[in-house]
DNA sequence: ATAATAATAGTAACGATTATCGTTATCGAA
DNA sequence: TTCGATAACGATAATCGTTACTATTATTAT
């Protein structure tokens, strides 16, 4: 990455999103950071969050309502709990057969699985 | 429907979604109904795809920028280009995995799949 | 036709995100 | 270790997509 310094804030920013599982909004970080960083500002987390995506160390999730974001960029499956509105992870995704690679009319890059529904706490 | 009556933008508007294959947004149906309702308002066309996604006749599909909607609500498949921003159907979606659905630790009622790629025009 | 009421157009308000700008922090080179 | 270049910061204004409000108009059952 060239040109591109290191700052107690984007370390902050990264390292906050990358130890927590549950895919948190840009507003939801910029409150947790706020304890250590009491002047911390809004557009900073989002001016960060964007360079982490372009070079695709972190993911946006486009939802319903505000942005989250996740650490793990590897794409998997998401799991959005209609009731309480929690996103988990979901594992061992293989989801896409042959035939369905092959109606597609271009060259897949990524993917974007969101299950929706109402988890087992809500039920 | 109880209490829902007809108008003629509001047919205007399920007529022209349901007629077009691509994915438009709210402004974009807005913008081509225009010329048979000059003084046709945003307002009003939100408040019928919302209305009409609410009762399930149609799909919001939320993606990077302005929401997109989908006449077609039996749920299915989408190839975005990052190119054009085409967002066309990917027909013949096999269902997902048993391993993928016995992971999900909750109901699932619905699911949003997007491809993300290139499409042939744009290689 | 009339009355009840839902839908509209126009516009203001809102929430999420991005851009601007003056100041501060980072970092490589002297 | 300072210095200078420049990226990043905080604060805030601006933008964009969407929703809410209100007075007027259109629809529909009677």
């Amino acid at each position: 990455m060239a040109g591109i310094k290191h700052s107690r804030q984007r370390d902050a920013i990264i390292n906050e999103l990358c130890s927590r599982t549950d895919h948190p909004t840009a507003e939801t970080l910029y409150w947790s950071l706020k304890e250590d960083f009491p002047n911390l500002s809004l557009g900073t987390v989002y001016r960060n969050l964007g360079l982490l995506c372009d070079d695709g160390s972190i993911i946006k999730i486009s939802v319903d309502g505000a942005d989250r974001y996740d650490g793990n960029a590897k794409p998997h499956c998401h799991f959005l709990c209609r009731s309480c509105k929690e996103m988990t992870d979901v594992h061992n995704v293989s989801p896409f057969s042959e035939t369905l690679l092959s109606s597609v009319n271009g060259e897949i890059e990524n993917y974007s699985l969101t299950l929706f529904g109402v988890c087992k706490n809500c039920i």
